[in-house]
RNA sequence: GCCCGGAUGGCGGAAUUGGUAGACGCGCCAGACUCAAAAUCUGGUUCCCGCAAGGGAGUGCAGGUUCGAUUCCUGUUCCGGGCACCA
């Protein structure tokens, strides 16, 4: 019999689908695991080969989880609202609606193919009404919340009006309560009492954890929209790569920058590798420092109290402080500007102003000027030059700093350009040349602080600052709070009503405000989204809708939680649900999402944590990455002449320049249009590249679908590139394919490169195909047996027959080609159990540590000695089979049912099994002597810790030892000493 | 520029705490079956010398620690990723 895989995996898929066997319950005596993988995007594209790898990966794992006896649940759903959906049906005319839906209908079906173990019942797509319902609830939980700074957690925004009704904000108890930095000052419990309502609504705002405030934002005028600050890469939009501009808009936020602590915090408690760690914690970008205020000198006014407040993590340099810059945007410009230098400053704003931010980030060039303002410094009395300059940003600190150009390497460029003078208080550590930042140097010229060590002297004069009151402590973050609106049409409305310049929340009663239909998809007016063109929909009870929509990372924010109770109308997710399922203890995805859904999800779950709607605080217990699976591309390189007759010519490269047929073609003028040339062997020691540019050569991409390994199908390449069907082809031995030949003896090698999988370099492998010619159990197995799934790769396709005949190869141990089936009921003997204990533990530790690739090498081991052996009992290969079913699913629960079994394979006793087996197996004795050796020795199995003592005394080196030469340590590797101690 | 990570055969990659480097697969070579091819199976395959037995070298490069280093330390080169005027 035949392995015949279409019909095998078909058929059990189906089955799977009919039993439910892959639904999972809330309730279970089991312990509970939760598998989670990114939701995808459903694009237009479908998926490529590398989608898979992270899902075949937690595929996998939920299964061997579940095998070991864990109530897993395993969910998948759709992030289905976003730009390029709208990009799409503005560009096709297919509503969004329409294209996303078509779209999980080819995703669903791609998926499908592979046999995965998704609870389907629990599917989410988060532009359904019933979902985003819920993520409008949320929004409103997060307009309706503050941070409070004394209890470090989100609290009622009904509570802080209590609190204001009482002390307004200047209570010291609740440090929280003071000031925003750019807006609301401070007032008395008499002061709030006597606002009127849009005051103190304005006021409430500035509190509130989603807020509508204006700000700078990154407006992008293709995709007419803002973007956030992770949406933005190096001033252009992370989709479509368009320009950034900054713009000053009404945006709503989600005030994220007060959970920075918490959010670096919880890194302490889960396992994300050290490099997402790190991502997170530079995009947090906490700094300690101080902020100092130093006063302005106004020679003509003595009585002038204008304070210049600057932010430093330096504050031990104050004596090595040449000059100050503030940001151009700095509202004290103006008012410190001098008569003299009045038109040169405004002249570098209006410079400044011309520039975008992508040419500011792209040329770095030291710009600046003098303002003619002097600032004093507080302890020797010095007037300090205040400069203005680009490379200080408005938007961080104060906007202002210290400059110190011996210890910072841009103050240090700065001061070389406008030759102001340095001074040196690090002394040899300093050398003229080069700022040195070092804390180790002792002080010099530093008046108060001489011969301390730099890092000692921070305190000290912080302290002092403190002392005088012209000083601080202060914490820093890069992170900005998050943009939270989107001037577009697919996404989430909020559920927000404006009357009179105030926010009202919708009820709750009123939930969800449905995404109205429309046609037409052009923005509003004003910057608005489309949203405000419908004006019947906009109006609304007396006021106005909030047109804009929620961003695409609103959905995602969240969804892990919607998973354990999907299906509920009355709360986005019982507390019960979340109680049992808890934080995902897997959570599998690609590192893209590092500062972006990574961290708003934490924060949305910490904030619903702190208002009691779950029990944890941190989503995600452990973080895997998985690697991208890169496209091998293929080229064919081409020459191009200007000839009357354009008969394109292809040729094998290091043929062409070994036997100068470059030359011979170059003068036949009468045949040749265009060379086509392949292969990447290298020349005489020339890069195939340098040759190329050379000669002139160009290149072009192959369908990587016609290319078998790096042999170009020539008439299939005829066929795709009608362009080149009378083209001659020049092959590695360097005969020539015409037109009409038919088959060429040799091969035409193509070139070889690895790019991102995309359409555009026709190197696109579809899961589809590959399933198709080899079947999802290979297909499964060779994604795992690339390499570490952490890792990025190009794919191959041709190592896949090794996988191929893996299976084939199993396949055979229970079924002969001729007889048919061929297991037998025989009593395993020791070797055959040594064999199978062996490939159990080994492919246990993989799994579990994730190691799937050598994993899947221990299986191929096994089946290669049982096959060696001829070993077809039935003991042996149903413990296989257990052991093979997270992997290859299909196949071994075909086996399995073949053997007799009634049940399914993944409700088969595994426990069980490793009760029987793997107790046994694990009788490899740690060898100890002098209880130094580590080293383990593999001994048959039924040898006991006496027989290994035995073994070791007969050896000849121990026989030594026992007579007088005692060495200090044995060294065993299995049976044999391979080193001795003395 | 700064911060992480990596470098092992022709290729993808093994080597779990320092202990026989190169598991497993691809590719390649040889053989079996076949009229032949494909498929399948068997054997070989780090490099160098040698018919062989055998010998020598070997985990980017240069050192160090150790009885012993792919693994630890120092320096260095190259590659990949992240951040990028954050004071």
């Amino acid at each position: 019999m035949e392995y015949n895989f279409r019909e095998i995996e078909k058929r059990w898929q189906k089955i799977w689908k009919k039993n439910n066997v892959y639904k999972v319950n809330n309730d279970s005596p089991k312990p509970k695991y939760y598998v989670l993988d990114m939701f995808p995007y459903p694009s237009g594209a479908g998926l490529h080969v590398g989608h898979p790898l992270g899902y075949i990966a937690s595929d996998i794992y939920t299964r061997f989880k579940r095998l070991k006896g864990f109530n897993v649940l395993h969910p998948m759903g759709y992030d289905a609202f976003g730009l390029p959906a709208e990009q799409y049906a503005i560009e096709h005319g297919i509503h969004p609606a329409v294209s996303t839906e078509q779209n999980i209908n080819n995703f669903r079906r791609q998926l499908d193919n592979i046999g995965f173990c998704f609870d389907w019942s629990r599917e989410i797509r988060t532009s359904d009404p019933k979902y985003y319902k819920w993520t409008q609830w949320i929004f409103l939980q997060l307009f309706d919340s503050w941070y409070n700074k004394k209890s470090q957690r989100a609290e009622r925004i009904s509570l802080l009006v209590k609190l204001f009704e009482k002390q307004g904000n200047l209570n010291t108890e609740y440090p929280g309560m003071g000031s925003r930095d750019n807006a609301v000052g401070d007032f008395s419990a008499e002061d709030w009492n006597s606002f009127d309502e849009p005051r103190r609504q304005e006021i409430l705002m500035d509190y509130r954890l989603a807020y509508c405030g204006y700000g700078e934002v990154n407006w992008c005028e293709a995709l007419g929209t803002v973007l956030a600050n992770d949406e933005v890469i190096n001033g252009l939009s992370e989709r479509g790569g368009y320009p950034v501009i900054k713009k000053k808009l009404r945006q709503w936020y989600l005030r994220i920058t007060d959970y920075a602590d918490r959010l670096l915090e919880g890194l302490k408690t889960v396992e994300y590798s050290d490099a997402m760690k790190e991502m997170q914690t530079n995009w947090i970008g906490k700094s300690y420092g101080a902020e100092i205020d130093f006063h302005m000198i106004i020679p003509d006014d003595e009585s002038d109290k204008t304070i210049l407040r600057v932010y430093t993590t330096r504050p031990d340099t104050i004596f090595g402080v040449d000059f100050m810059v503030i940001a151009p945007e700095h509202e004290l410009v103006e008012k410190i500007v001098t008569p003299e230098q009045k038109s040169a400053v405004d002249e570098y704003i209006d410079y400044v102003k011309s520039r975008s931010e992508r040419e500011r980030i792209a040329e770095k060039k030291i710009t600046g000027c003098f303002t003619g303002a002097y600032a004093e410094n507080p302890f020797n009395g010095r007037a300090i030059p205040v400069w203005i300059s680009e490379y200080v940003l408005a938007g961080y600190g104060t906007g202002a700093i210290m400059a110190v150009p011996c210890g910072d390497e841009r103050d240090h460029k700065f001061a070389k350009h406008f030759n102001i003078p340095i001074t040196n208080i690090i002394g040899d550590y300093y050398n003229g040349e080069e700022a040195n930042p070092t804390k180790d140097a002792l002080l010099l010229n530093s008046g108060f602080l001489n011969g301390m060590l730099m890092r000692d002297a921070i305190e000290v004069v912080i302290k002092k600052l403190v002392d005088l009151g012209i000083g601080k402590k202060k914490v820093n973050y890069k992170m900005r709070d998050a943009a939270f609106s989107r001037q577009r049409y697919w996404g989430e409305p909020f559920p927000i009503v404006w009357k009179d310049g105030i926010a009202f929340p919708l009820p709750e009663d009123q939930l969800p405000v449905i995404l109205p239909p429309m046609e037409d998809l052009k923005p509003g007016p004003d910057a608005e989204g489309p949203l405000a063109n419908l004006e019947d929909w906009k109006h609304y009870e007396g006021g106005t809708r909030e047109v804009n929509t929620m961003p695409g990372y609103a959905g995602s924010s969240w969804y892990f939680l919607r998973y354990m109770d999907p299906h509920n109308d009355k709360s986005f997710c019982d507390r019960k649900a979340s109680d049992y399922w808890g934080q995902v203890d897997l959570y599998i995805g690609g590192t893209e999402h590092a500062v972006g859904h990574l961290l708003y999800s934490r924060m949305w779950t910490k904030v619903l944590y702190d208002l009691g709607y779950i029990g944890h605080d941190e989503p995600y217990r452990k973080l895997v990455n998985q690697g991208m699976i890169q496209g091998s591309s293929r080229y064919v390189y081409r020459f191009d002449f200007h000839l009357q007759e354009h008969i394109p010519i292809v040729i094998d490269f290091p043929i062409l320049v070994s036997t100068n047929l470059f030359e011979k073609f170059k003068n036949d003028e009468d045949k040749l249009a265009q060379i086509v040339v392949s292969s990447m062997v290298q020349f005489e020691g020339l890069d195939i590249k340098e040759l190329f540019s050379s000669f002139g050569f160009s290149r072009l991409h192959v369908d990587v679908n016609i290319v078998n390994g790096v042999e170009l199908d020539l008439n299939a390449f005829r066929n795709w590139r009608p362009e080149y069907s009378n083209a001659y082809f020049i092959l590695a031995d360097g005969s020539v394919s015409s037109p009409g030949s038919s088959q060429p003896k040799a091969a035409y090698i193509c070139g070889v490169e690895v790019e991102k999988m995309s359409k555009r370099y026709y190197n696109v492998v579809n899961p589809d195909d590959i399933v198709f010619k080899f079947g999802a159990d290979t297909f499964r197995m060779y994604e795992m047996f690339l390499g570490p799934v952490e890792q990025s790769k190009p794919w191959e396709t041709k190592g896949i027959e090794g996988v191929h005949r893996f299976i084939k190869k199993l396949w055979r141990l229970f079924y002969d080609e001729v007889k048919g089936k061929c297991w037998n009921e025989e009593k395993p003997n020791e070797q055959e159990l040594k064999i199978l204990h062996r490939a159990i533990r080994k492919v246990e530790e993989d799994t579990e540590r994730f190691s799937f690739n050598t994993g899947v090498s221990a299986f191929m081991v096994c089946v290669n000695e049982l096959t060696e052996i001829k070993c077809h009992k039935r003991e042996i290969l149903e413990a296989l089979l257990i052991i093979l079913t997270p992997y290859a699913p299909h196949v071994c629960e075909e086996l399995w049912h073949a053997l007799g079994n009634t049940t399914t394979i993944l409700d088969a006793a595994f426990p069980k099994l490793e009760q029987k087996y793997l107790q046994e197996s694990s009788k490899v004795y740690p060898v100890s002597i002098n209880g130094k050796l580590r080293t383990q020795i593999d001994i048959s199995l039924d040898a006991t810790q006496n027989d290994v003592e035995q073994i070791i005394l007969q050896n000849e080196i121990v026989q030594k030892w026992l007579e007088g030469k005692s060495p200090k340590r044995l060294i065993f590797v299995k049976n044999k000493m391979i080193n001795v101690v003395v």
